[in-house]
DNA sequence: TTAGGGTTAG
């Protein structure tokens, strides 16, 4: 008895020549670069599956996971489920790969009924578990769902957070613009969560020894990212500066964050020092670090040295992708060289990269723009059944630049077509559409339009306010400006300056009475804190 | 080290 079950774990621990044969081939699709990639998993996967004896869970999750990192999420799931119906046993690594599968696909449902599955088959779910759940909630723009999620546990004393569960609450946080709070949840963190209820004199020394869960590199990423993007690179720097007492080098990523945090500022010569200071630490730019450059000297308008970056990474080695491509179409059409970005259009369209929704719309702003309207039209409708037809995004800049370029009966066309195929517009494309109609005479009709948008549930928001109340200036029908610019400071809306600089010429002269004087003064009048009253245009009006 | 968090373009 003794002997026959030694054989027999030495059988299975006894890696078979085709074990070792499998985990070769899957070691190596893990290094492997290739456009053949997910194929060759896929390939290997259903060799896999034939051997008898089949593989080890072990050996499926490796190679599940190679598709997982690749993105390939609903394909994951399909392999799961064929493992499943070869009776392939399933393990809480196989459930937590496939919650964070359904995460990923924004079907955050789906992994909350596997939760349900996990209890139901009586294992406690992990924490990995909890914090993958957290990060499809947050994903979901569900963030105080995933923070009273995390609360319920902190309650329930169930599990102790890690670093990762931490970060994923705090990327939650930072996402909604509670960066504040995610800096207290940090602090929070750090002094350690769990405070003594008695005190002992021993265990007070062994708490006191205690640390809280310390903060890694990537939790410190999502607060130097959230900095930068809210335009405080000085806090950002500030974090990192944290981050390196702390004794965590900051990565790629990191540098990343602060280099497209000075793009976006327009401070280029930031950027640049960052880059140098990043190469000194021997940390190397990755093609991200350089889309944020290009981005950063397109948007400066210094398209020269954006090309000349553009043209000096690809002797470098690298490969322009389709963020880098996109960037380079905008720097073009910005300064006003059409032809050059179509040029560049094809060229990536030809080296394999191919154009996203975001892509196009660049594009196709960049041709409304330069007077390339028609042209834009045909190639949008020249995508025939694409994906990207049914994006409400391209319809807008359609409508827009056919409304610029004096085409009112285009945009809407384009307005008809994409109610025609069930697209839902947006407030945006309610705005054009309304100016539309404003620029074309037609107030009842935009009226009408503007009715209907609240009907579906949409507020105007201040775009709108200023396009309805700008038009009808233009058309010299104070009364209703009047009353659109009243209910616009009512909901909380301020004129914009091209608005206001409209509506100051308006104002008459001292003595005489206007309502617009009122509305304008009583928008721009505080009370100080002394209890004194202070007109902020006292200068501009009377 | 078979699972969970951080980076780029309208």
């Amino acid at each position: 008895m003794n002997y026959t079950r030694r054989i027999g774990l030495r059988c299975y621990s006894t890696a078979s020549p085709s074990t070792s044969h499998f985990n070769q081939r899957i070691t190596s699709l893990k290094n492997a670069p290739g456009p053949t990639k997910v194929d060759d998993a896929l390939q290997l996967f259903d060799e896999m599956l034939l051997r008898q004896p089949p593989p080890s869970i072990f050996q499926f999750t490796q190679l599940i996971s190679v598709i997982v990192k690749m993105k390939q999420y609903s394909t994951a799931l399909i392999l799961f489920k064929q493992m499943r119906l070869m009776g392939i046993p399933t393990d809480l690594y196989v459930m937590n790969i496939s919650i964070n599968c359904h995460c990923q696909l924004n079907h955050v449902a789906y992994g909350f009924t596997l939760l349900a599955t996990i209890f139901k088959q009586g294992h406690p779910p992990s924490l990995a578990t909890y914090t993958t759940l957290i990060h499809g909630l947050v994903l979901a723009d569900r963030v105080f769902e995933a923070v009273e999620l995390f609360k319920k546990l902190l309650k329930d004393k169930l599990y102790d957070p890690d670093q990762v569960m931490y970060g994923s609450v705090i990327n939650g946080l930072c996402k909604v613009g509670h960066t504040s709070k995610a800096l207290e949840l940090l602090r929070y963190m750090e002094s350690g969560s769990c405070k003594p209820d008695v005190i002992e004199a021993a265990k007070m020394l062994i708490d006191m020894e205690e640390q809280g869960v310390s903060p890694s590199v990537a939790t410190f990423n999502i607060l130097v990212n959230s900095f930068c993007k809210q335009g405080s690179v000085k806090d950002a720097e500030l974090a990192v500066q944290a981050m390196v007492r702390r004794g965590l080098n900051p990565d790629v990523i990191t540098y990343n964050a602060l280099i497209d945090g000075y793009c976006l500022r327009g401070e280029i010569g930031d950027a640049e020092k960052v880059l140098d200071g990043m190469v000194k630490r021997d940390i190397v730019p990755n093609i991200i670090t350089y889309n944020s450059l290009i981005n950063g000297y397109c948007k400066k308008k210094q398209i020269d040295k954006a090309r000349h970056l553009f043209q000096d990474i690809q002797d470098k080695g690298f490969i322009p992708d389709v963020v880098t491509y996109s960037s380079m179409l905008q720097g073009l059409y910005d300064s006003g060289n059409p032809a050059a970005a179509r040029e560049l259009f094809n060229e990536m369209q030809a080296k394999g990269q191919t154009p996203t929704v975001l892509t196009y719309g660049i594009l196709f702003h960049g041709m409304c723009k330069n007077s390339q309207t028609t042209d834009a039209l045909a190639l949008f409708h020249s995508l025939g059944s694409n994906e990207l037809m049914k994006d409400i995004v391209l319809y807008n800049i359609l409508i827009d630049g056919s409304n610029k370029c004096g085409k009112p009966n285009l945009a809407l066309d384009l307005f008809d077509e994409l109610l025609l195929k069930g697209l839902k517009p947006t407030v945006r494309t309610y705005t054009v559409m309304i100016s539309v109609y404003c620029q074309g005479g037609l107030f009842g009709k935009a009226n009408d339009l503007l009715r209907k948008m609240e009907d579906n549930g949409y507020l105007p928001d201040s775009v709108m306010y200023n396009v309805i109340v700008q038009e009808l200036l233009k058309k010299s029908k104070c009364q209703e400006a009047e009353n659109f610019l009243e209910e616009m400071i009512n909901r909380g809306f301020m004129p914009d300056s091209t608005t206001f600089t409209m509506v100051l010429h308006l104002i008459p002269n001292v003595g005489k009475e206007s309502r617009m004087r009122t509305i304008i003064q009583k928008l721009t009048t505080v009370e100080r804190k002394d209890g004194r009253i202070l007109n902020l245009t006292s200068r501009l009006v009377p």
